[in-house]
DNA sequence: CTTCTATTTGCAAACGATTTGCAATTGCAT
DNA sequence: ATGCAATTGCAAATCGTTTGCAAATAGAAG
């Protein structure tokens, strides 16, 4: 028993917040995006669409991920090279670092170079609005 | 008298190095980069190489972006949103404050923040190849 | 200085990711 | 059940960047 809860965000709600409606589309790609456990990209989530609904386009999937994205919903994350990936926001703040032979992509956070972050921007004269940190690197060949 | 030394990197020999021809389009690229003192895009570079030799094409900016870059004589930057931006590869290493309002570029340095982001990735398992800290921010409202 | 050829160029067309116009479909307030 | 605005699928457009190709040229050799 006693399971960590992994917290599934409550989409429908968040959009019907929005004053957004919810179509059938919509809930597909909400599902995957709740227990996607990866950082999907626009094509992959299409895939897994799909795979549910076939009538499900990539243009509404874009469509859905712009709109997510603006209410706050979801991440897209540019990493280097690929297409942009996505993730729920949900949990705390937390910066990635990926594998450039596999792809995979660790989450780590570090409340030291947040602060260290925002010092540096104070000390130019600037708030942070976001940031963006990312770790590119291979695996440590095994001592 | 007594100036800091802005260092111009001979790029001319950077390519005799790596077995490339010097020729008249390269020449005027490199020349912009030199002193730059911005990081100026493709399109950007490509107005500035126009205004010197107006026979240069957008093609020949890229691919030389492309070759500098192969060589380690320039970084290119993919700041949010806009398209790739370059810099000279001269100097220590730094990262980037990015205005949101107006898109000037704030470099900066933290030896604290490489570091912990070498133990970070270390604890992971990983050494880290290159990584990206992009801070996003407005000027600080006038105390 | 000329000759010779591999490299480089400009141009236009292709590219991959994402966005958009539009007519047809659908959610949902009435 | 009705009506209409929101949403969809599709195809075409967009943006930054890359590429094929025939013409130009750097620079090594003579
Ligand atoms: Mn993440
Ligand atoms: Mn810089
Ligand atoms: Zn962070
Ligand atoms: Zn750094």
């Amino acid at each position: 028993m006693n399971q960590t809860v992994i917290p599934k965000p409550d989409y429908e709600a968040a959009l019907r917040e929005a004053g957004v409606r919810i179509t059938r589309p919509r809930r597909v790609i909400l599902g995957i995006l709740s227990d996607a456990g990866d950082h999907p990209d626009a094509m992959e989530i299409f895939r897994r669409a799909v795979a549910i609904d076939n009538s499900i386009s990539l243009s509404t999937v874009y469509r859905t991920m712009k709109l997510l994205e603006g209410i706050g919903a979801i991440h897209r994350h540019a990493f280097e090279g690929g297409p942009s990936r996505f993730e729920p926001a949900v949990g705390d703040h937390h910066d990635h670092l990926i594998d450039i032979e596999t792809g995979d992509v660790i989450e780590f956070q570090s409340d030291r170079i947040e602060e260290l972050q925002q010092e540096i921007a104070r000390e130019l004269g600037y708030e942070i609005v976001h940031h963006r940190l990312e770790l590119y690197g291979r695996k440590r060949r095994r001592r």
